[in-house]
DNA sequence: TTGCATTTTATAATTATTTTAATTTATTTT
DNA sequence: AAAATAAATTAAAATAATTATAAAATGCAA
């Protein structure tokens, strides 16, 4: 995706769509890693050298107040942001800690069906997102 | 549970059973409402005023790495914990922020059957724990 | 019951994040 | 276009959650 796409997700939005914005957007975009504030900062602090920390988290909640961003939780004390918006789900390493990315509209499918044969008294369900918890093999294990 | 139980719990785990780890535990089995450690804390200050809030850290960790308690992932930034480790999942309120307990065998039947017939290349999944997200119906919605 | 490793405690330190207030940048008004 | 206004960014300070430290207390095996 280049700057000027991202310029429009961020207009579209309804945001200003400044150099640190869309500057920040397209590294979160780019990666598909869930990266923390810092290591977003870190990233585009090459491209960009002038930014601060501040504004990466300030921008961080804007795109996710727009959901043009999502927080990912994690079992560590830190938060971690996804600019893959659609539905999926994440695979957890307990070894590494990496955080992976999981499609697959089959089971989506499965997990609407079910919720829309057992309904759960007193609570309406929006959204489904499931972590796998697991290893990641290593090479030749 | 009472106090006896919980202590045999401790002591089974291999861990030494002082007073702060019964009462720790205790209070945490006695709630459904995976709380941080500092309302945990809040807790168990009324009966055993002595307690330190390191403790109450440190104490948390030990349970954990025991696995008597799971951590809970959430999108705040603050730990939660849960005494109840059997196999279920959680709804998350966007509303109010709170987290409910959801049991369904029969879903763990369809996620265990789901990654059975699906293998995820490279990864051996170990736990599948869904998250609900929606909201909470006020009474007379 | 003593000895000793373990645990607890109070305090200090650290880490992640948020707030503040001055400055810069962008947008609107004249 | 220039001035006025509003919004966003910045560096620094403040806060909140958690972890580390080191002395004192406790639990438990011998
Ligand atoms: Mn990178
Ligand atoms: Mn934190
Ligand atoms: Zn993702
Ligand atoms: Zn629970």
């Amino acid at each position: 995706m280049n700057n000027a796409e991202v310029k429009d997700k961020i207009s579209n939005a309804g945001l200003k769509a400044t150099t640190q914005r869309i500057v920040i957007l397209k590294a979160l975009l780019e990666s598909r890693e869930h990266p923390t504030a810092e290591e977003l900062y870190n990233e585009v602090k090459d491209e960009y050298p002038a930014l601060s920390l501040s504004t990466v988290y300030n921008t961080l909640d804007c795109l996710v107040e727009k959901a043009l961003v999502k927080q990912v939780q994690t079992e560590g004390g830190n938060m971690r942001y996804d600019a893959f918006v659609d539905i999926h789900h994440h695979l957890y390493c307990s070894e590494s800690g990496k955080i992976s990315d999981y499609y697959n509209d089959e089971l989506n499918n499965i997990l609407e069906d079910f919720f829309a044969k057992h309904n759960i008294p007193g609570f309406i369900p929006e959204e489904f997102k499931l972590n796998i918890k697991g290893k990641f093999i290593e090479n030749g294990e």
